[in-house]
RNA sequence: GCGAAAGUGGCGGAACUGGUAGACGCGCUGGAUUUAGGUUCCAGUGGGUAACCCCGUGAGGGUUCGAGUCCCUCCUUUCGCACCA
């Protein structure tokens, strides 16, 4: 239903000067109402392959259904929405579709809470955001909707993970989980809390239970190698992923031990074999088979290597957490000395990285120094730390001589003082030894070396004896797939008392889940389930008991992509539609995921294309990280400790007379409550804003175009209501300055014949910024200064009021621009004034404008003079003057002459066009 | 702890290739319109100073005719750390 044009589209355009009924007030109700509709019966965002176009794919990372949209997910698909409608006014064929990442715990949390089958609470979830989506008028093609908790897309995961199972890509070992004992339930880390389990309080316990893993570690060098050739890519989302690969260069060495009479080897592995003469003990983890020997003889022991196993397996809290250790009583022999080093446990040595044990160099090693200290082991120097940071580099590089002269030394009389047990020197004297390279001492034959001569010389020497090489170790550790949960992607595997573990028939996928379980808490229902449970052995046909393990849900997010580009098709995973569409040309989602879900994405491609699968490799060429959407938060403590949180929308924050927050109060009582700063939104902090209530207040334009206008696309948004308020406001006056023109009748944008100064000044504003906003949208993807553009032209076209024919043609062409520039930003105004400004075709077919080099070209330019860097005078020169002129104009400038008065001019430098400076 | 990034007016930000710091917006101040509030419009708004000018981009050094931008040291804040997605 239109409100204005009832059959504008259809009947053609009206005569020039024909008198134009527009609505004077801007209703965004209305308009978004009738551009909407417009676009729904028209399909206009279901797009085909079609090979004679260029094509241009444009995804957003598709949303969790948690219940409600919120101002995160606005903004990642206002960002997709601008790029995907500038790029389609620009001539491509733009794919940009949603679907629903639809497994997950959140579900099972609110089965939990509500008593709702996982399965309807999140299509009732997906329904209401749907609705929120459309009402924001993303152009969407919906016709390749998909939620990944359907059978008819998740059984494709399940058909490609046995394939990896063949191939040997996917394998089974035992990892170790989060037990809750009372419940009998595996946790995940977000529900272990200081060590206990979230619902029940208990101590939380690590398990070793059988999983499956899927051999991404085969992949690393590739995926490591490929980030170089990956200019689309943020460079630090690159050096994320590179760290998290983590290729280490070093040596892998053995110390030799006898144990019940059988020679054995304990390996480690060491960036730093330069410093092996100073190793003066050696840390295993609590799971090392070696400390499970000791202990059987070693009740203390025994109940450390415990203790060891309730802690943490996570990264973050081992490393910030008290190291600790307890001798074995084992020794093992040094690989060159032949001494005795005393192996002990460590709670900071990770089972899962490496070989499970690390050799202990105090003197060089901060980690190792403390444990030294701590439990009074020997401190060996055997680094002679480089003096310079120039020379330390060099040492780092392999470009330092090896007779670089050494300054600054240690003092031999500190030295010996740490021979002999604890030592009794400044950490400070200390610290300047750790992490360092430079020349080796105290070690024997290898002395006076460099850190790469060294490390050469003792890997060569323990290769000779068998006790060691040098190898390439990665930190990036195999993909455990395995969930001991029910909402998620049945891995298709039967167990069988005969035949052991039988994957599932390809004809017998999918594996269905049952929608109508409702988890407790206690384990996953699957096991509950005889209808899903009792199976039939695919190889003996006897009886059999179904896997009811789920997969990870990175998995369902690791090819959706290519899902999209092959919808609806229920023969295959993909099909050549894939090949047509990808790569992803545009991915924007949070920095958040910027390691997992883009790594086991990248492989998961990877594994299809050298299957055959699909053509591409790499799966995003161009990656956008867009940044987190915070708001105030506001709080009042409630006696007890216990704190209340306010939502920003019922405080009213005092400022002084500049405008400086001076503090806030809430409007119901008046009373003062506490600012806390910006953080995300949350409901934890109650500063939760709901877009569907901004929508229906402002309209989804204003909100959009405050989003984008607010701070560039991968920093921080900070949410203001004043700002939407700006942000409507200037909706306004768009409107009413298309409302005024318009209603004065149409003329042509089409100006030709001489123009006034200031006709050709406005019309060669319109045309730079068409020209920046353009840039701005394409080359730089930032649209808070595309929009910036915009208004800093709107203010001049304000004072612009020739009302002649020439001056209305200048003004017609001037706001063509303004609506076609600002169209993908707020579609819904742009569709509705593109039709009052005369217009029979809807903006969205609208070829993107090209400026006009002639409307370009200026005569004269302003030259800006400093005198000795200084900023003194200013002259207009013209456009087209040499330098030799510029200098004359100049140092003819009278501010500039009483600048240099007296004093010789030493040089003069001239920047084309811009800057002259007079160095005195 | 390790890894990654960011610090510019009262606030969000701009300055893209080393060349006029503070575009644009919010807020604030004054004025016009209005019965009033709101809306709209006009003017002003980094700090110091009577003025000329001086000082200013987290702190401190350096390179340069010229540094928010490049280099070094330090401080602060935010994000990730493998079962939240």
């Amino acid at each position: 239903m239109s409100l204005w044009y009832p059959s504008r589209l259809s009947t053609g355009p009206p005569g020039p000067n024909t008198p134009i009924t527009m609505q004077s007030q801007y209703e965004p109700s209305a308009v978004e109402a009738e551009a909407q509709a417009f676009w729904t019966d028209r399909q206009a965002f279901a797009v085909k392959e079609d090979p004679s176009r260029p094509s241009y794919y444009c995804l957003c990372m598709f949303p969790y259904p948690s219940g409600r949209l919120h101002m995160g997910h606005v903004r990642n698909y206002t960002i997709g929405d601008v790029i995907t409608r500038f790029l389609r006014m620009q001539g491509y064929n733009v794919l940009q579709p949603m679907g629903w990442d639809a497994f997950g715990l959140p579900a099972e949390n609110a089965a939990m809470k509500n008593g709702v089958p996982p399965a309807r609470w999140t299509y009732e979830n997906i329904a209401y955001m749907k609705r929120q989506l459309q009402s924001l008028g993303f152009a969407l093609d919906w016709d390749r909707e998909l939620a990944t908790c359907q059978p008819e897309y998740y059984r494709w995961n399940q058909w490609l993970f046995l394939k990896m199972l063949e191939k040997g890509i996917a394998y089974r070992k035992t990892g170790i989980v989060n037990w809750d004992p009372i419940d009998q339930t595996v946790l995940a880390n977000e529900q272990v809390i200081d060590g206990r389990g979230w619902r029940t309080g208990a101590l939380v316990e690590k398990r070793e239970i059988p999983m499956y893993y899927l051999r991404i570690t085969a992949y690393a060098p590739d995926l490591l190698d490929a980030l170089n050739d990956m200019p689309g890519w943020p460079e630090r989302v690159r050096a994320m992923q590179a760290n998290w690969i983590g290729r280490s260069e070093g040596v892998r060495l053995s110390f030799p031990y006898e144990l019940q009479g059988e020679q054995r080897l304990l390996s480690v592995f060491t960036t730093r074999a330069d410093t092996i003469m100073g190793v003066t003990f050696v840390a295993v983890a609590a799971e090392h088979p070696l400390a499970t020997y000791a202990a059987q003889s070693n009740p203390q022991l025994a109940a450390f290597i415990e203790e060891c196993k309730l802690g943490t397996e996570q990264e973050a809290e081992i490393a910030q957490m008290e190291k600790k250790g307890m001798p074995t009583g084992l020794f093992v022999k040094h690989p060159i000395s032949g001494e005795p080093v005393p192996v002990w446990v460590g709670n900071y040595v990770l089972m899962t990285y490496g070989e499970g044990a690390v050799m202990g160099v105090p003197a060089h090693d901060e980690r190792d120094f403390a444990f030294a200290l701590k439990y009074g082991l020997p401190i060996k120097q055997v680094i002679e730390p480089a003096a310079s940071n120039a020379h330390r580099r060099a040492l780092r590089d392999g470009v330092a001589q090896s007779n670089d002269t050494v300054r600054d030394p240690i003092r031999p009389e500190d030295r010996h003082v740490l021979e002999g047990g604890i030592a009794k020197f400044s950490v400070a004297e200390w610290q300047s030894w750790y992490g360092e390279y430079g020349v080796l001492i105290n070690s024997g034959k290898y002395d006076g070396l460099e850190h790469a001569a060294a490390i050469d010389a003792i890997a060569a020497d323990l290769s000779a004896k068998g006790y060691g090489e040098k190898h390439v170790q990665w930190r990036l550790r195999d993909w455990g797939i395995s969930r001991q949960r029910y909402w998620g992607c049945p891995i298709p595997l039967i167990h069988c008392p005969k035949c052991d573990v039988v994957p599932v028939p390809e004809q017998d996928l999918p594996v269905v889940l049952p929608e109508g379980l409702v988890p407790d808490g206690s384990g996953n229902p699957l096991n509950k389930t005889p209808s899903f449970l009792d199976c039939k052995c695919p190889r003996c046909g006897g009886p059999a008991r179904r896997e009811t393990d789920t997969m990870d849900t990175f998995v369902d997010s690791s090819w959706y992509f290519l899902r999209f580009a092959s919808a609806k098709n229920d023969k295959a995973m993909v099909d050549e539609r894939a090949n047509y569409w990808s790569p992803v040309n545009q991915y924007i989602g949070g920095i958040e995921h910027a390691i997992l879900h883009l790594l086991y994405a990248r492989f998961w491609t990877r594994v299809m294309h050298d299957m055959g699968l699909v053509k591409v490799k790499e799966p995003f060429q161009n990656l956008l990280t867009q940044g987190m959407v915070l708001n105030d938060i506001y709080s009042r403590r409630t006696g007890e400790g216990a704190i209340e949180y306010f939502n920003p929308v019922d405080v009213n924050v005092q400022v002084d007379a500049k405008g400086a927050r001076v503090g806030a109060t809430l409007n119901s009582d008046g009373k003062p409550v506490e600012w806390e700063g910006m953080r995300t939104m949350s409901k934890s902090k109650n500063n939760g804003v709901d877009p569907t209530k901004l929508v229906e207040q402002y309209g989804a334009d204003s909100v959009r175009l405050f989003m984008m206008f607010k701070a560039p696309p991968e920093d921080t948004l900070e949410w203001s209501d004043d700002g939407v308020e700006g942000a409507s406001r200037f909706m306004r006056r768009l409107w009413r300055m298309v409302h005024e023109h318009v209603t004065a009748g149409l003329v042509s944008g089409k100006v030709s014949g001489e123009l006034t100064d200031e006709q050709r000044n406005v019309r060669r504003a319109a045309h730079s910024t068409l020209q920046k906003v353009t840039d701005d949208l394409g080359r730089r993807r930032v649209f808070n200064t595309a929009i910036a553009a915009v208004m800093e032209f709107m203010n001049t076209l304000s004072k612009f009021e020739d009302q002649t024919p020439q001056g209305r043609a200048v003004r017609q062409e001037a706001l063509e621009f303004v609506v076609q520039m600002l169209s993908p930003i707020v579609p819904h105004a742009g569709h509705v004034l593109w039709q009052a400004l005369g217009h029979t075709d809807p903006l969205i077919d609208h070829s993107w404008p090209q400026p006009d080099a002639a409307a370009l070209v200026r005569d004269s330019i302003d030259v800006v003079i400093q005198v000795n860097g200084k900023l003194r005078s200013q002259v207009t020169v013209e456009a087209s003057a040499t330098e030799q002129q510029i200098r004359e104009a100049a140092l003819a400038d009278a501010t500039v002459q009483k600048w240099i008065e007296g004093k010789p001019v030493r040089k003069v430098i001239v920047v084309k066009g811009k800057l002259v400076n007079v160095v005195v």
